[in-house]
DNA sequence: TGACATCTACTACAAATGTCGTTTTATTTC
DNA sequence: GAAATAAAACGACATTTGTAGTAGATGTCA
C-alpha cells in the first residue's frame, strides 16, 4: 500500500486528465485534453508529470516515437480516499460533522442518503431490523 | 461573502486553537494551547496570525499589556465549508462520490446515515413518500 | 528610574508549488 | 545523412508555506 501520495491541486488535475485518457498517455495527450482557457505550456505539463513521477503517482511505460508514454500508478480512487482521509483529519476523524454539513447545505438530499443507505445495508449485512438493535454477543 | 479564504493546513490549526479559545485570544494563548509535542515557537505563531490577519481570517481588536488580542473573523462553519466546496470541487462538485466512499471505507455507517436521515428530513419537510420520488423540471 | 520580562515588527530562509524558457537529443523525411 | 520537427532534460524564477531569530518598543516591579 505504499504509494498513495499527497497530491497538489495542479497535480490531481493532470492525474484527472490522465485518468481521463484511460490512464496512458503521453504528455502531448495530457496537454491538449485540458480545456484552452486554462492550459499550461508543454513543458508545464512535463514538469508536473516528473514530480508525478517521483512521487510515485505515474511511471512511463514505453515510448512511441520519441514520446514516452506514461501510465497513472494511483487510480482516482485511492487519491480520492487519500483527500477524504486527509479532510476528516481536519474534522477530528469523524466523517459525522463533514456529513452534517453536507445536509446542512442542502448538497445532500434525502435521497441520496436513501440510496447510501441501501449501499451500506449491502456491505453491513449486519443490519438488525429495528428495535431489535442493542446490544451485541 | 467576502472573506472565506482559502487557509493552509497550520492555519487551519491556529484557528482551531483559536476557536477552541473562544475565539478570541492573545498570541501567547494560542501558542501555549497547542500540544506540546508540536508546539511551535511563539514567533512562529506570530507569523501565521500576521497571515490570517492579511487574509481577513482575524483581526486584532483590544491590547491587554503590551500583547494584541485576536479575534477570529471567520466561523469554524465557514472555514469547514470552504474546505468542503474545494474537496467537492475535486469530485466535480457533486457529494455522492464522496458518500460512497465514506461508506464504502466504512467511515459511515448505518446508524450515521439514519441519524442524518431524520435531520435531512426536519430540513426538507417536501419529503416524499416513496415511489413517486423521481424525476421532475 | 532602571532592570527585566514580554511583545511586536521586521527579516530570513528552506521546501513546495506553479509556470515556463532553453538546450540537447531522438525521430522522421527527403 | 542532413534538415526539420518533436520531445526530453535541465535550469530558472516567483509565490506560498513552514519555521524561526533578532532588534526595538512597551509594560512591570522593586
Amino acid at each position: 500500500m505504499a504509494s498513495n501520495p499527497r497530491l497538489t491541486k495542479f497535480e490531481l488535475e493532470i492525474m484527472d486528465a490522465l485518468w481521463k485518457l484511460g490512464g496512458t498517455a503521453a504528455i502531448r495527450e495530457i496537454q491538449e485534453s485540458l480545456p484552452e482557457e486554462k492550459r499550461p505550456a508543454y513543458t508545464t505539463v512535463q514538469t508536473i508529470i516528473a514530480r508525478l513521477e517521483e512521487k510515485g503517482a505515474v511511471e512511463r511505460t514505453k515510448k512511441i516515437g520519441n514520446a514516452f508514454i506514461f501510465k497513472a500508478l494511483v487510480s482516482r480512487q485511492s487519491a480520492h480516499r487519500r483527500l477524504i482521509d486527509e479532510l476528516l483529519d481536519l474534522f477530528g476523524g469523524s466523517a459525522q460533522p463533514l456529513m452534517s454539513h453536507l445536509v446542512e447545505t442542502g448538497k445532500l438530499t434525502l435521497s441520496d442518503l436513501r440510496e447510501m443507505e441501501k449501499r451500506a445495508a449491502e456491505l453491513a449485512p449486519e443490519t438488525v431490523t429495528d428495535e431489535n438493535t442493542e446490544s451485541e454477543g
